[in-house]
DNA sequence: CGGCCGATTATCT
DNA sequence: GATAATCGGCCGG
């Protein structure tokens, strides 16, 4: 699901007003095996979503600031999530940068899991959204193709204590920044981004 | 560009 | 009481 979700339209209803980004980066983890992912310590309050019916937004908050968005992308019962960690901003661009002044419409502005959860004014209070109902608030839609070769796979970031093989696993996508470059300015060519 | 550091608090041991 | 799926500022190359 992780590589899947790549290119699809990321939807934030607020105030009315939609704001959106086509996914740019995602990564994966899955499993109570999987070392590196929440559900390591089985079924808490905080994993609980995780556990739940896939489809729905997994969020939770980390380092004492931030909210990360995820979607939970397998049965009930069975742990795993794909984390967002960047978009490139279609809709709702002004509001966009109110919600996140700091280096607003420069490089890199939406390129991190908090920094998107910033713009898009996403806590706790979105956590189980059902993604794909546009009633939930925060769905994502179909996007663009984004071909299988111009993806980048990486090791995951953020999980340097992770023991192997689970820190080096390739289970980050994301578009290359090469065609992600392009790709912006034929769709905000007036932007500086 | 890369590395180090401090901020700040929910969650789990 | 320790840790954290991060960020932004500051440093050096």
């Amino acid at each position: 699901m992780a590589p899947q979700l790549i290119g699809c339209r990321l939807v934030r209803l607020f105030n009315g007003e939609r704001l959106a980004g086509f996914i740019t980066e995602t990564e994966a983890y899955q499993g109570e095996e999987d070392l590196a992912c929440h559900a390591r310590v089985g079924l808490t309050t905080r994993t609980e979503p995780m556990y739940g019916p896939p489809g729905h937004a997994y969020i939770y908050f980390t380092y004492g600031m931030h909210w990360l968005l995820n979607a939970v992308t397998d049965g009930e019962g069975v742990p795993a999530a794909v984390l967002i960690r960047g978009i490139l901003p279609t809709e709702g661009l002004e509001k966009m940068e109110e919600l996140r002044p700091t280096l607003a419409q420069k490089k890199g502005w939406l390129d991190g899991p908090a920094k998107l959860t910033q713009a898009l004014a996403l806590d706790g209070k979105l956590n189980r959204a059902d993604l794909c109902s546009p009633d939930s608030g925060l769905f994502i839609e179909a996007g663009i193709s984004v071909p299988a070769e111009v993806l980048k796979v990486k090791p995951r970031v953020g999980i340097k204590t992770v023991p192997e093989p689970w820190r080096s696993l390739p289970w980050r996508w994301q578009i290359d920044p090469k065609v992600l470059q392009k790709l912006t300015k034929e769709l905000l060519p007036a932007s500086d981004l």
